[in-house]
DNA sequence: TTAGGGTTAG
C-alpha cells in the first residue's frame, strides 16, 4: 500500500498519518518499514515524526524501542515528553513514568493537561495516594482544571482508596458528566458504602449502563445478593442492553462474578444461559467468573464442560486464570491427579496462583506429597512466600509429622522469614482501627474486651461452640485454646465495631491473611443474634473481586 | 497550508 505511494512522494506531513495509521493497526512492521523510509528521506530527526514513532511502538508493547526513539530526538518538544511518560504509564511502568515527569521539569518543559493525565494514570497503577494528591495540588496551582482531568484525578483517588478525597473534589467540580458521577459511584462501590451508592445513583442526572453495573456491585459488595440480582433484573425489564456495546458483557460478567462471590454457582451457570439467549457474546472474563462460580460450589461437571467449550465454542482461548479456576475446582472436588495433569498440559508456564490453588487443595484433602512437590514449585517461584510455608506447615501438622514442622521452621528462620502476624482492621467513622492478635494498645481496650466477653456469653447460650482445630498446633491447654480463640484479631475488630457503630452502620472488618472459620461463625452468629450487618474480608477476597 | 500525545466501569 505505502510502495504504491510513489507516484506523488510523501513527505514530512504525511509520515505522522500513515505512522499513525499503523500504530492503530499494531502492525509493527508497516511501522518499521516507514520508519526506514522517514530515515532515508533524512527526516529522521523531525520530532513530530519521532514524536509518532515513539506512539507506534508503543502501541505495538515495544516500550524500550519507543524509549531509544525518544532518546534519539534531538530537540524534543512537550509531546515528545507526554508521548513517551504516557507509555510508561500504560505500560506498566509507573515509576518510569514519574521519573521521566520529573526530568522533564527539570529540563524546564512546562508539563500541560496531558502530561497530568499520564502522570495521574501513573499514581493510579502504583496506587499512591501520596504522589497523587501532590499532582493534584500540582494542577490547583498551574495548569487550568478541566472535566476530564477532574474526572482522572477523582478516578485516582477511588483506585488509590480515599473515597473522601474523591468525594471532597467531586462536590467542587463545576462541571460533572456521567463519567464523573459514575467513577465516584464505584468509589462508593468499592469502600462498600452501598446506601451513600444508591443514593448517589438515583440523584445521577442520567445512567447508562456503566452506572447500572457500578450499582450491582456495590450492592454486591455489600453482601447484598438477592438485591443485586433485583437491580439486574430491574435493567433487563429497560431493555437497555445493546448486543453491540461492549459495555453490556461487562454487566453480566460481574453478575456471575457476584454470585460466585455468594457460594451460588448454579445462579451463575443459569445466568450464563440466559446471557447466551440475550446474544451477548461472553469475554474470557465472564469465563474466569462462571469457572470460579463452578469451583466455589463444586459444580465439577459443568466447570469441566464449559472449559471445554471454550475455545471451540466461544473461540477463547483459556488463560493463566482459567487454568488456575480448574486447578482450584478439580483440587477442592479432590481429583488431586487430574489438577497436576492439567498443570502438565499447560501451554504457558504456571504461576504462582496455579501452584497456590493445589496446594490449597492438598490442605483441604490431607495430601502430604502433593503438598510438598506443590509447594517446591511455588516457593521457585516466590521465595518470600509465607503462605506456601505456613500451609505446608499445616499440612505436616495435620498428620502428625512435627519433624518435618520443625524443619520447616528452622528453614524459615535461615531464610529470614516470620509469620506475618494477622491484623485485622474496622472503620469508624472515617478511622481506621487496626487491631493484631491478642492486641491491648488500643484505649478502649477494656470496653472491647469486656464486649467480646459479653459477646461470647450470649452467643454460648445460643449454641456456640468453638472451632479448635486452627489453634491445636500451638497452644495445648482447654482454657488456653478457649482464650486464643477469643484474642483473634477479627473478634476483636469485631467487638471494636459493635461498641462504636450504630445499628444502622454495617461493621466492615477487612484482614491481611485469610479469616479464619471460627471467626466466620462467630461472624455469623452475632450478625443473627444481634441483627448487626457484619462485612468480613480477606485480602484474599479482595484479590478475587479485583481480578474478576 | 498540511502533522504528533490523554480520561471512566469486570
Amino acid at each position: 500500500m505505502i510502495y504504491k505511494c510513489n507516484e506523488v512522494l510523501p513527505n514530512k506531513f504525511t509520515y505522522p498519518f500513515v505512522i499513525k495509521a499503523a500504530a492503530e493497526l499494531m502492525d509493527r512492521r508497516v511501522g518499521e518499514v516507514v520508519h526506514g523510509m522517514a530515515v532515508k528521506m533524512s527526516l529522521g530527526s523531525d520530532v513530530f515524526i519521532l514524536n509518532s514513532l515513539i506512539h507506534f511502538y508503543e502501541s505495538c508493547g515495544c516500550l524500550d524501542s519507543a524509549y531509544r526513539v525518544f532518546l534519539n530526538i534531538p530537540v524534543r518538544d512537550v509531546v515528545s515528553w507526554n508521548s513517551m511518560i504516557t507509555g510508561f504509564a500504560q505500560g506498566d511502568r509507573p515509576d518510569e513514568a514519574l521519573k521521566l515527569f520529573h526530568e522533564m521539569q527539570g529540563e524546564g518543559f512546562r508539563p500541560d493537561e496531558v502530561t497530568m493525565m499520564s502522570v495521574l494514570t501513573a499514581c493510579t497503577k502504583k496506587l499512591d495516594l501520596e504522589v497523587g494528591r501532590w499532582v493534584h495540588s500540582n494542577i490547583e496551582n498551574g495548569i487550568r482544571g478541566s472535566l476530564n482531568l477532574n474526572n482522572a484525578l477523582v478516578d485516582m483517588y477511588v483506585k488509590c482508596g480515599s473515597v473522601e478525597d474523591a468525594q471532597k473534589l467531586f462536590d467542587k467540580m463545576p462541571e460533572k458528566d456521567i463519567v464523573s458521577w459514575t467513577t465516584m459511584l464505584v468509589g462508593y462501590a468499592r469502600s462498600g458504602h452501598y446506601i451513600t451508592a444508591r443514593r448517589h445513583f438515583e440523584s445521577m442526572p442520567s445512567q447508562d449502563i456503566a452506572a447500572w453495573n457500578a450499582l450491582i456491585s456495590a450492592c454486591e459488595q455489600s453482601g447484598n445478593a438477592k438485591e443485586a440480582l433485583a437491580i439486574f433484573n430491574e435493567l433487563q425489564a429497560l431493555e437497555m442492553f445493546s448486543c453491540s456495546d461492549d459495555k453490556d458483557v461487562f454487566v453480566w460478567s460481574a453478575m456471575i462474578a457476584g454470585f460466585a462471590m455468594h457460594g451460588h454457582g448454579r445462579d451463575a451457570v443459569e445466568l450464563f444461559k440466559k446471557m447466551q439467549e440475550s446474544n451477548i457474546k461472553p469475554s474470557g472474563v465472564t469465563f474466569t467468573n462462571l469457572l470460579c462460580a463452578c469451583s466455589h460450589t463444586g459444580l465439577l461437571q459443568e466447570g469441566r464442560y464449559f472449559f471445554k467449550k471454550m475455545e471451540p465454542v466461544y473461540g477463547i482461548t483459556p488463560g493463566i486464570k482459567h487454568y488456575a479456576c480448574m486447578v482450584d475446582m478439580l483440587g477442592r472436588a479432590g481429583h488431586l491427579e487430574e489438577a497436576i495433569s492439567l498443570i502438565k498440559s499447560m501451554p504457558m508456564p504456571p504461576l504462582a496462583s496455579v501452584y497456590g490453588a493445589l496446594l490449597g487443595a492438598c490442605k483441604l484433602h490431607g495430601n502430604v506429597e502433593v503438598a510438598e512437590q506443590a509447594s517446591a514449585r511455588l516457593l521457585e517461584l516466590e521465595p518470600w512466600n509465607h503462605g506456601a510455608y505456613v500451609l505446608l506447615s499445616n499440612i505436616y501438622a495435620k498428620s502428625g509429622k512435627w519433624d518435618k514442622v520443625a524443619n520447616l521452621r528452622k528453614r524459615m528462620k535461615d531464610i529470614g522469614l516470620k509469620k506475618e502476624p494477622g491484623c485485622s482492621s474496622v472503620e469508624v467513622n472515617g478511622t481506621i482501627h487496626e487491631f493484631v492478635v491478642g492486641d491491648n494498645t488500643h484505649a478502649q481496650s477494656k470496653l472491647i474486651y469486656g464486649k467480646l466477653n459479653e459477646v461470647f456469653e450470649t452467643l454460648k447460650s445460643n449454641g456456640y461452640e468453638p472451632n479448635r482445630s486452627q489453634v491445636l498446633q500451638c497452644v495445648e491447654e482447654e482454657d488456653m485454646q478457649e482464650q486464643a480463640l477469643h484474642l483473634h484479631s477479627e473478634k476483636l475488630a469485631i467487638a471494636f465495631g459493635l461498641i462504636s457503630l450504630t445499628k444502622s452502620q454495617p461493621i466492615r472488618v477487612m484482614k491481611n491473611l485469610r479469616v479464619c472459620r471460627d471467626c466466620h461463625n462467630v461472624a455469623k452468629m452475632i450478625s443473627k443474634v444481634y441483627d448487626r450487618e457484619i462485612l468480613l474480608r480477606d485480602r484474599f477476597t479482595f484479590q478475587v473481586r479485583e481480578k474478576f
